[in-house]
DNA sequence: GTCTATATTACGATAGAC
DNA sequence: GTCTATCGTAATATAGAC
């Protein structure tokens, strides 16, 4: 509500991508956004060419972030269970660190072009995630006891779950939330 | 599309929370919902007061299923760290057999009051469980380099991300889900 | 860049015939 | 129990003044 120092695409973005995660994508009318932006819906046109865009703009963001890890050298060098931890760490920082546009990402549905482009790119990156996994196993050292395929879901499963309830402080946390994705995920809650 | 048999609050209900997951709830009109049923949008006010009536149905399923499982011996009995086992394996086979009225109400976003009682009952649910994550580390059964409320928010989004990828097949993979969930969860990926 | 006013379509829900 | 027709509202988006 009530910003009125003028607005660019991305700053705009940043109010309705609030928006957005608090009412879901198609509870939000332009109406809404004007509202929390304190300007008129039609202002709101011409930053934007509408509703759509500002969804786009938004999930291009998170998976900018998301593909970038995989370029990072802890990605792709070293031992394949050293380099699902660093990936599964890291998707939890950057997870935290672009917290609203991810979460947006990881609540879309495809009843659009936009959000079934955005599926699809989504399941590029599990799926490199999943043949982190696969080498892992056959190096032996991933439990044998559980399905590469079921245990890749529930990896992203715990990690994604972060958007559901995390939120910045002052005195940032994000360290902490993502060593307990990593020892959890790889060592388990049980004492040992 | 196209069931011509007549319909009941609950036969219809089935339909209306299969097209709800797919399009999102807030995504979905009562066009698409007749044209889901194969009858028209003003006979499916014959069945149900209206649109948020079949949401409240679906929810209310949902979380009898869910709080069901607190009153079943085996989360009532024996100690915290087998309770608590016994609870995420129950939860994931709830949720897997009332699978679209679970994964509705997890994304119901708190738009009307209606959505506003569900969650405010699946946080209910939730506190139920964190108790147990609380006893158990007061018993010395959980690892102690993992903080409590995390661990409980991690456990669950394990075992509700389940809703984003299991869908029910013949020679139905239930227990063995629920094994792995349990498995990756008290002892994790790695090897020991 | 922002506004008011408005075009146009889609939505949830109801009326009343069969 | 189902239909067609329609009401009233709210939605996305545009036109044109300032």
């Amino acid at each position: 509500m009530a910003r009125r120092d003028t607005y660019t695409p991305d700053t705009l973005l940043a109010v309705a991508v609030r928006v957005f995660n608090e009412r879901g994508y198609d509870g939000t009318s332009m109406e809404h956004l004007s509202k929390a932006a304190g300007i008129s819906k039609s202002s709101i046109y011409h930053h934007v060419r509408g509703k759509e865009e500002l969804l786009r703009r938004a999930v291009s963001r998170a998976l900018d972030g998301l593909f970038g890890i995989l370029a990072e050298p802890g990605a792709r060098d070293g031992r394949a269970i050293e380099r699902l931890e660093y990936v599964t760490r890291r998707t939890a920082e950057v997870l935290m660190a672009e917290l609203p546009y991810v979460t947006l990402l990881l609540r879309v549905h495809g009843n659009t072009d936009t959000e079934r482009w955005a599926l699809a790119r989504r399941r590029e990156f599990d799926q490199q995630v999943a043949e982190l996994l696969k080498q892992a196993a056959a190096e032996g050292d991933l439990r044998a006891d559980i399905d590469v395929r079921l245990a890749t879901r529930l990896l992203f499963g715990m990690i994604n779950s972060i958007v559901e309830w995390y939120r910045p402080e002052r005195g940032s946390a994000e360290p902490e939330v993502a060593a307990a994705v990593v020892r959890m995920a790889f060592a388990g809650l049980r004492v040992t």
